[in-house]
Order: structure tokens, then sequence, then C-alpha cells
DNA sequence: CAGAAAGGTATCTTTTTGATACTGATAGCT
DNA sequence: AGCTATCAGTATCAAAAAGATACCTTTCTG
């Protein structure tokens, strides 16, 4: 990959790959996209395994998901409901790129918690030696 | 990629990759780390092309990256101060998956657009046949 | 009739972002 | 000497987003 290059729309705000990338970077978005990439999975599901999210924000992040058309919700006429939310291809496609992401995070954790450590007992230092 | 298969860490909110996927997810931190892949910038620089930044949320955004261990801050004694900052090694190796992923975003700008399209315009239509 | 189940809303509080103004050191100009 | 400009930020306050908690609806079961 040419690190040198960096398309110049990156850099406008109204620039819609922008827009997306903030969307791909959400807290929870990402989360959901990876857990669906079992299979198709209900909101109470869901709800238990991406734990401590509150369903209001579930619910938000599972509409803009499917506003982007990344997921499909699928309503049961049942009682009690059912909505089942599946991936998209689209979904389905970007499972790749976040995987990978996903799997350079978890190759440097200890580099990363290490930097942490390093920079915070650096600032301790520095605030009893001003 | 086996996109069946899911680290059951994710799912842990304690999760250290958890905590790193936000911080690649950052609005903005995504954003200077793809800006720096050019090369060492200044802070002024930095603001010029990442404009509509504010100086605090810019300084915010590169106080979290410098303490991840993703860039460095190197400050010339002179005045004006001169401050630059540059990815470490560890920041070059986060281009790849992050180039990826704006690959991705760039590609498939059209169908989401076009999916944003169709959804609000059915949400309208279901304002007015409730 | 009371309670449970599922998939959410409604309401309120707290945290995070963002807009705007300002600081401190010095160099060059008048 | 005083004025202004440069750079890299803070400080302060307002707005937006996230989070906690309670509640709603329909139907079935005990």
């Amino acid at each position: 990959m040419d690190t040198n290059y960096l398309p110049a729309n990156v850099l406008d705000p109204d620039c819609p790959s922008r827009v997306i990338f903030q969307r791909i970077g959400d807290k929870w978005a990402s989360l959901v996209v990876q857990v669906l990439a079992a299979g198709p999975i209900r909101f109470s599901e869901l709800r238990k395994m991406v734990h401590v999210v509150t369903p209001k924000v579930l619910t938000q992040t599972l509409r803009t998901l499917e506003r982007d058309g990344l997921i499909t919700r699928t309503v049961h006429a049942q009682v009690p409901p059912r909505v089942d939310y599946e991936l998209t291809d689209l979904g389905i496609s970007l499972q790749e790129p976040l995987g990978l992401l996903r799997q350079w995070a978890e190759d440097h954790v200890p580099s990363i918690l290490e930097a942490r450590d390093a920079y915070d007992e650096a600032q301790d230092a520095a605030i009893l030696n001003p």
C-alpha cells in the first residue's frame, strides 16, 4: 500500500466517505456488525451479547445501520414480537476490512497498553517535578 | 476470512481490544492518522488540513494518540513554538488496515447513499400512511 | 386477574463535543 | 519603548450525544 497517498476528499467535511467512516467507527456499530456476522439475531439476544448497551442506544445503532443498508430488520407478526436483524450483502462485505482492523487491534493490544503505562508514568513524574 | 469467528473477548466491555477499537473509530483520530501518513506535520498545518476541528478537540485527539503510542510529539524550543507530530512504527502499522477500511468506504459510498435515500423515502411514506 | 415476554419509547441526568475567546514568549517593525 | 504577529495551545461556556431508569403494548399462561 502506498502510505503517501491520501485522497483529497477525506479532508472535506462533507465528504460521504468521511461520514461513513464515522459510522464504522461508531462505538457500537462495528461491534454489532461483528456479532451479526454469526448470523441473524433478535433484539433481546443482541442486547445480551453486547451487554452494557442500553436499549435506546442499541435501537439507535440498529436504525442507522439499517438506514445505511448494512443490516435488515425483519418483524415477525407474533406475540410477543420477534424482530430479527441480519447483515445485508453490503454488511457482509464490510466484514473483511473490519476483521482486519480487529486483528490489528488484537495483535497490538500489548504495545498499546505498554505505551499507555509509559505515558501515564511520564505524566505523573512531570507533575511531581514541574 | 472466517466470518463465523468472533472472539469472545470482543463482547467483554473491559476487553482492551474493544477500547482500542473505540479509539480507532474516533471521529478525528483515524483522520489524523491518515493525514500523518504523508509525514510529520505541525499543529497548525494539521489544523488547516483537518479543517473544522477545533483546537481543543484536536489537542485531545493528539494526546490520546500519543498516549496510545501511535504518534510522537516533538517540541522544538523556538519562538514561536514549533511542535511536530509524527507516526510511530505502531502508527504506521495501523495504516494498512485503516487504508483498507477507507477503500471499502470509498467503494461503497454510492450503495450507502442509495440505501439512505430509500430508507428516508420509506419513512416519509410511512408517516403519510400510518 | 396478575404476571411474564419481546421490542422497544419517554424522560431525565451525565458526559462528550464544539464554539469562541484568550494566554505567553519572543522577534521584528516603527 | 511600544505595537503587532506567530504558534501552540488553554479556559470558559453552550449544545449535542450517550447513558440510566421507568414505562408501554399485546397476548398467553397460571
